[in-house]
Parts: structure tokens; sequence; C-alpha cells
DNA sequence: AATGAATGAGTCTTCATTCAT
DNA sequence: CATGAATGAAGACTCATTCAT
């Protein structure tokens, strides 16, 4: 709906909090009222916002079969750094929230949904690839990513996300 | 001041907005109008909660200059670790800020000033350690830390960090 | 029409200003917009009720002419105490909003001529049966039986309903 | 305080649900925040007043023990009839409230609490006088007495109170 | 230095009512 | 007849901030 639409630039923009439901609404064009005729409240428009980005994290997370380990983690990789290029907001929001202890337990719980995903798909093709540790290296991987996904969405273009990608390829995914 | 400490442990409990003035007095054990006499509004409170966590972080950062190259590199880690685990809150609040627009520019350019200090250290460091890129592996460096740190606070205790600890140190300073 | 009896039981239940058109509408089975279609207002749903309630009242206060005055009067016990025993929504509902200045003056106008059928009912009566000042007696009567409907519609089965009923009627109508 | 009486006139003139807690503050001369600093909610507002209210009821049925048991109904009466016609504002307010279900528990156990008071008292002077069976006499008392409260709550003026007071005492408390 | 009474703008939410279809 | 999307005017409540004392 426009509703998401507008009210995820406004939470990724401004946050959840200082958001106001009049300003969603102005942003969308409609009226307060319209919005609580499709929303319960606030929270049930983050939540249906979640409820879209974890599809959408799902199907980064997904990939076909007949590819080869080192295929699967250079293409998770390639897709992680596009989320992280052309999503910011989405980034900035969702840490932001997952932050945030005043966010309900239904999103908290999505969120460690999304995150258990993630975690459980590097650990099984660092074990395809032989690794020693492949949930230690998981987490590895996992803080690696989160944290150039945080400081780009904090630095925004003076970040050398490029330069981070070559790296973090070349050392995951060899030549 | 008490003033400070209260406000500390209620933004990084419940976030900057969603703590109200009111209840921050009543935690300092204070009475609301007194705030006021010591800080200008609000954000002044956040703005000086700021400024002390930026000694603390230059506290970390400085390192006495006999130390080796690969000393202050241990030393680093070590005090950035100790750090992730004692001061969970600290983190939260940073990232939680550096994350919202809303912030003003004043505190933004604080966190910022931490960070390239940060940044500058890695990178001397990194030189003197002979690596090919410093400025690059000093980036890849900090966000691996940014990633332990975002986990550890948003996972608490189910997060492996002494082992995540023990990883990272072997990687940079190999026994 | 459904509508009524589902907005009879809503107000009955919960009071006039605190149920929404919506809610009737849906306990009705049908749409908000068609409750429109049929009725101007909200107001306008509670007139058509109390159109109803007075054809109720009035039946209850239509005797064939050749009953007897006491028989008269038994009857109008027996009914009323029904009234009270069944209908206690009704008598509820009624009070409520009798003692709401924010009725409309036409409802207000529909009770009190409610009222007024009843009390000159009582009046003749006691004039037929002799009672030196019937205009007090039917006051005394409606004053009765409204406090023990308001009683009863407060306290429910706890209220010793009918007891008062027999004292009632061995007072007015000795066997 | 200023704020209780305000709201009291207000929700006996127009009902609780109907009157809003802006209208209590203009109406006390303050702004609506001041409410919120000395009253939790408009429930809190409600439930004040209605302490206050208690504390009258208790004044009207706390008796001299050295009187008769005629003189205490007389006494009794008399109060009551003042309350009746001096009180209306509380008594239709009571009333109103002790009928609505939207009204919280706490308030209904309020109401309940006075009018056990008062059967109980009532029990008392029967049993002292003689009565047959003084629990029902009582529910008979308080029914005449509410219908009596009730209908000069509705009509106002026009009703005979004092024919009606002189009739009642002198059934109760011949000359 | 210290209090807490006081303000008023702003927030989320509800709801009677209208209207295009 | 019938729907339900859409509106806008309230309403309860919160809170940063000010100020008299």
């Amino acid at each position: 709906q426009r509703i998401l639409d507008a009210a995820f630039k406004k939470f990724a923009q401004e946050g959840f909090a200082k958001t106001s439901v009049s300003s969603v609404a102005k942003k969308a064009g409609i009226s307060k009222g319209l919005i609580y005729h499709y929303f319960e409240s606030k929270e049930a428009i983050l939540a249906a916002i979640f409820d879209q980005l974890v599809d959408v994290g799902d199907e980064i997370l997904h990939l076909p079969d007949y590819f080869t380990p080192a295929g699967k983690m250079r293409q998770i990789l390639e897709s992680t750094f596009e989320f992280i290029k052309e999503q910011t907001g989405t980034g900035r929001l969702t840490i932001g929230l997952a932050l945030q202890p005043e966010a309900t337990h239904s999103l908290k719980s999505k969120i460690e949904q999304v995150n258990k995903n993630q975690m459980a798909l590097y650990v099984k093709i660092f074990e395809e690839l032989g690794y020693d540790d492949p949930q230690l290296e998981a987490y590895r991987l996992g803080a690696l990513l989160d944290g150039i996904l945080l400081a780009y969405a904090t630095m925004g273009d003076e970040y050398p996300l490029e330069e981070m990608k070559s790296k973090i390829m070349e050392e995951y995914v060899p030549a």
C-alpha cells in the first residue's frame, strides 16, 4: 500500500518514535483516519513493514541447490552488499529497532527469526566449505557484514563500500 | 552529576525518545525543575553524556608510546572487548543515536569525531604492522568490532563473545 | 429491522455513548453504510428504538374496560413486574437516557409522554378505587415501581424481586 | 479542589461520557495538563468525586445513639429528602453511573458499598420498630426513596416533592 | 539551589458521517 | 439496496519546558 511505503520512508528517515501518524498520512496523501481503517495502530504499520522485509530477506537467502558452496557464498555476498547499498533505509530502520527495547516482543522475534535463518544458512555453507568451526565463522561473517551495513548507514557515500566488498569477496571467495 | 548517571541509564534502557525528563528526575532523586537548572534541555543532557563517553573512548584509544605495534593492537582489542561486554548500554545507546537522523548535528559530529580518532589509530597501527592497505584494513577491523558490539547488544549472553574474542585476537595478534 | 434489534442490545449492554455505529452494523451483520441508508443518524436509531418501546409501554397500560378497578391494578402490577424482570435492559437504557441531559429533546418528550400516560392511568384507577388523593398516590406507586426497577437493574438476581412483588401486590390488591 | 467541583458540575450536567477533560479544565479555569498533574485519568477524577460523595452519604446515615427508633427514621427521611432536593445533580450522576456498565469495577463497588450501608441501617431501624420483615421493609423504603429521587431528578420542580415527603413521613413516622 | 505547579502543543486513536461505486 | 473506503473533528493523555516561590 501507499501507506506502507510512506510509513517506511518516514520511519527510516526519522525513526519510529519521532514519526507521527499524521505525517505518514500526509506523506501518503490520505487522511489520518484512513490509516486506522487499514491498520490497528502505529505499531501494526511497523509490523506490516517488517513482514515485507522478512520476505525480502528470505529472497536474498534463497539460493538454487545446484550452486556450488563457493557459488552460494559469492551469491550471498553479492546480494548482501547490494542490499547494504540500495536499502540503506531498511538497514538503518532494522538496526535501530533491534536496539530499542521499546519494540514490541512480536517485532523482536521477527528480527531474531530473520537473523536465525541467516546464521543457519551461513553455518551450512561454511560446513560445506569445510571450515573448522562453521558456527563461529558464521558469527564472524555476520558481524563483519552488519558492521559494514552500520558504517555505510552512518557515513553514507564517504564509506568505501566497493573496496570493502572486494576485500571481503577476496577473503571468502578467492578467485 | 547524579543527573547524568540517571539519564544515561534511562536512555540506554528505554531509548532517548521514550525517556521522559520526569523519569530521569525521579531516578536521580531530584525534582524536574532542578534538571533545567543544570541543563538547557533534554538534548543538552544527552550531549553532556556524550562528552563523557568521548572521554572514555579517548582513554581506550590512548596507548603508551613504548608499546610495540602488536602490543598496541592487543591492548586495543582487549579494551574494546571489555567495553563491549561491560558497557552494553553505552554501545546500544551510541549506535541507536548514530542511526537516528533526529540527533542534533552537534551530537552527530561528536560521534563522528570519536570514529575518526578510532580509525586514525587503527590506520596508524596497521601501517606500523606493515599491512598493504592500512586504511581499508582499519575499516575492516572497525566493521568487525562494530558488528560484534551490535550482535552482543542485541542478543546478550547468548552471543559467544569470548569465542569471538579469541578468534579475532588470533587473527590480528597471533601468539 | 435487524438493525433496531442489534442496536437495542448494544445500547442496553454498553450504553448509547459507548456503542459505535460500526459495532451495531457488525452485530446486525450488515455494513455501516447501510445503516445510514435506513437511519439519518445514530440518534435516529435510538429514537426508533424508543418508538417501539412506547408501543410496548402502551400495551402494558392498555386494559380491557370490563376489568374491575382492582383487576386493573392487579394486571398493571403483574405486567410491570414482568417487564422489570424480563426487560432489564430496556429499563436500564430508559432510565439512563432519561437522566442524561444529552438526550435530544425529542427523546425526552417521548419518555415524558410514556410517563404521563402511565400516571394518568394510575390516577384513574386510584380514583375508581376511592383513594383520597389519587394524584399523589399515583406518584407514590410510580416511585415505588421505578425504585424497584432501578434496584433490580443494578443488583440483578441478588434482588428479592418476587418477595417485593408479593409485598406490593398485597398492599395494593389485598386478596 | 476546584477541579473536583468543576468536574462534578460538568459530569452531573452532561454525563460522564459526554464531558471532555478540556471542558472541565476550562470550567475550572486551568489548563488541561494540570488536571493530569493531579489526577491519573478522567476515571480517577470520577473516583475522587465518589469518594467525597461516600463521605456525604455516611454523614446522612450517621445518627446519634440517643435517638429513638422513630426519631432515627424521621431524621433519615428528613436528610434524604433534603438530599434529593439539594443534590439533584449528585443523585442523577450516581444513578446514571450505577446503570452504566462502562463504569469501572472500583466505582461500582463504591456505589454498592454505600447502598449496603444504607440498607443495613434501614434494616436495623425497622427491627427496632418491630416490623415483621425488616429486610423486605428496608428494600421497600429504599425503592420508594430511589424512585422519588429518580422522578425528581427527571422532572425537576414539576414534581410534588413536598407532598410526597409529607406522605412518606406520615406513613413511616405517624405524628 | 530547589521545588513542583502550570502550560500548551502535540500524540495516538476513535467515530459519526459521507460518498463513489 | 449495499459496501466499505475516506474524512475530519474530536478526545484522552503525555511531556518538554517555564516560572513563581
